[in-house]
DNA sequence: ACCTGAACACCGTTCAAGT
DNA sequence: ACCTGAACACCGTTCAAGT
């Protein structure tokens, strides 16, 4: 009956730790969303008072941030070397299912990313797979930078959709929203990289 | 001295409309962004109690979805014809100064696009564009659907880190953030235009 | 070093009641 | 038809004080 004994299990990891206030972060983020992930909630699942967490992290914004970082380091690692494209694509996938796979981690890692919070992992990722590829005079860190533009845009949209679908706010299926925006994302990553290759108009 | 001195002027437009509201909402919302766009403060600078704006809005969101169509509407037009790819580019780019014009303009658009609310006035602009480009098998509205995403994704980044450039929370200048990610439309928009007419890979 | 307690200045939304 | 008044259940953040 204790306050104590309502919040969920830690299973061994310091509570009094930047990782540990992250670890609870995103189990809350998957149970209750965004709009609902209070510094207040958060405290409480840790049993806290809220102004204990400001001793941990400056704001929320770079609470955030450490979030970000979680989901983009879930994302899976994709085999080098082999076909040019295939491997910047594969990466590109990747990144996209890790945001999928948390609730609203789209919009998480997106305003991060605004922000020049958060590492840039994910930038690097793309940019080292798209090194391999032949981009007629193009650098491959800017077109990196194009194509996290593109997974962002791409899966804040998604993903908030798909939200809306589930409790009827969107006027389509949960399953038909995915599978159409998954058919969107292939174009768009295949446009994208036979563009990087074509030459200059004019 | 009376609290409905201190509201803005209204000019002749009636505030007992949703017009007369969403006018009021876009002045506020450049001058203090999206953050602080409360239904509160909405309130107070219409000169009424919050509770009223619920007679003329279902919810925030779709006062935002108004807010939006207003944006999305005041891109410039495009003349017709000519070039097949300059055409696409040109209403991209219209699209992109539009949402970057108005503070959080790429937000707003961005989240009401997410939920199905507002008009499709952006697709339509784009896939009517687009239907003048020969696009190998791919038809111009799904073409026009990846566009705008990556319009909706570069746009919203961009315009939270010029906002964090302006009070230094972005480790860059303001214009400089502005010039490199204008390059970075660019070659996102030339890459996908590109890719478009590209035939399928393997 | 880490957290509490209390406060400050706010939120979106509902709903009976007024005119 | 349009709005008020009052309430409900919340916010992020600061800061002195405790241990």
């Amino acid at each position: 009956m204790d306050a104590r004994d309502a919040r969920p299990d830690r299973h061994g990891s310091d509570r009094n730790s930047r990782d540990g206030i992250v670890d609870v972060a995103l189990q809350l983020l998957e149970q209750t969303g965004l709009p609902d992930l209070s510094m207040r909630r958060l405290a409480g699942a840790l049993g806290v008072q809220p102004s204990a967490l400001y001793w941990h992290f400056e704001n929320k914004q770079s609470l955030l941030a450490a979030v970000a970082d979680r989901i983009v380091g879930s994302a899976a690692p994709v085999p080098r070397g082999g076909d040019r494209d295939a491997e910047a694509s594969a990466v590109a996938g990747a990144l996209r299912d890790a945001l999928l796979a948390h609730r609203d981690g789209a919009e998480v890692v997106l305003s991060t990313q605004a922000l020049g919070l958060g590492s840039d992992a994910a930038l690097d990722r793309l940019a080292q797979a798209l090194s391999e590829t032949d981009a007629a005079g193009e650098d491959a860190r800017s077109a990196a930078t194009v194509l996290l533009q593109f997974i962002l845009g791409h899966a804040s949209l998604v993903q908030q959709r798909i939200q809306a679908a589930r409790f009827g706010a969107y006027p389509a299926g949960e399953a038909e929203v995915a599978e159409s925006t998954a058919a969107d994302f292939a174009r768009g990553i295949r446009m994208l990289l036979a563009g990087l290759g074509a030459p200059l108009p004019r």
